[in-house]
DNA sequence: GTCGATGCAAAGGCTTTGCACAGCC
DNA sequence: GGCTGTGCAAAGCCTTTGCATCGAC
């Protein structure tokens, strides 16, 4: 969790400080800012680019679009943070942290609400079945498309 | 399976051609080659907009790209077609045939290579886990993300 | 001080859409 | 023959990129 220092700067854990530094990167405001903002959401929260953009800009912590994109991509390509492969709306992301092997997301196709669960036996049978495929699972979290309580109503 | 006929013109089943005047749309050329096409396509494969139309060409049997992407969420609409869920490349789509709701696939995330396997405990689980949120699951196929063997030894 | 990062605006994919014409039912 | 489908080209997303400037190290 991340929170505004005395001084009004972003603090950042000091993981990710040295996950940047450790692989040669700059310390940038922005990249402060961003990885602040996905430190600061709640579990199972995830934003697009379009989203980051705003929800910092509303905070008075202005990253241009191109460098949230930019940041988007840095971020995902050294592990810090996680695409989550949803087809509708765009590309979210979310911090990469903890192990995603039992983290599974069901999807709403019509609202795109995203709701976790966890589930080994969903992993375990699908890890199964890609063996006997000669598969290799990858950290993989299995994004189970749905209709969310709402939208059930609705359709 | 579709065939050209004696005098050239395209081939589908009959099956497809009642859904499509069921559902009360028109035959047109352009739909019925389209229909060809991802009836002619192998098991498991899959194509994009843009394959869909260079094949169509290929073949002599021009449609727009338009078109292309018109007739192909018409299709999905009805429910003929299924888009597959997979980040990479765009959006594809297949035949819907069969009932899905114990057939998944396991996508390779590398080369887009797609198995298929059949298994209710995966669906089992998926559909306890949705129930307990609330979510209804869609005749849904798990799209489970990971690396064929070929990409698997050369990654 | 250097070299990489940022902002801006322009360019790039992919997909959708407005409009006039063509053709299925 | 009416009304929907098609082709074409233009417009619309979302994302990336070129270039001059800025700033982390």
């Amino acid at each position: 969790m991340s929170v505004l220092s005395p001084d009004g700067s972003e603090e950042i854990s000091q993981g990710l400080r040295n996950s940047l530094r450790d692989q040669g990167q700059r310390l940038t405001p922005q990249r402060e800012r961003m990885l602040g903002l996905f430190e600061r959401l709640e579990e199972g929260r995830h934003l697009s680019a379009e989203e980051a953009h705003q929800k910092l800009r509303v905070r008075g912590e202005q990253v241009s679009l191109a460098t949230v994109y930019r940041t988007l991509r840095l971020l995902s390509g050294m592990g810090l943070l996680k695409e989550l492969e949803i087809a509708e709306g765009g590309r979210r992301f979310e911090l990469a942290g903890h192990d995603h092997r039992h983290h599974h997301h069901l999807v709403c196709v019509r609202c795109g609400r995203i709701e976790e669960f966890e589930n080994g036996e969903v992993f375990a049978a699908a890890e199964a079945a890609a063996n006997r495929h000669g598969f290799r699972l990858l950290e993989g979290v299995l994004n189970v498309r749905a209709l969310c309580p709402t939208c059930s109503m609705e359709a």
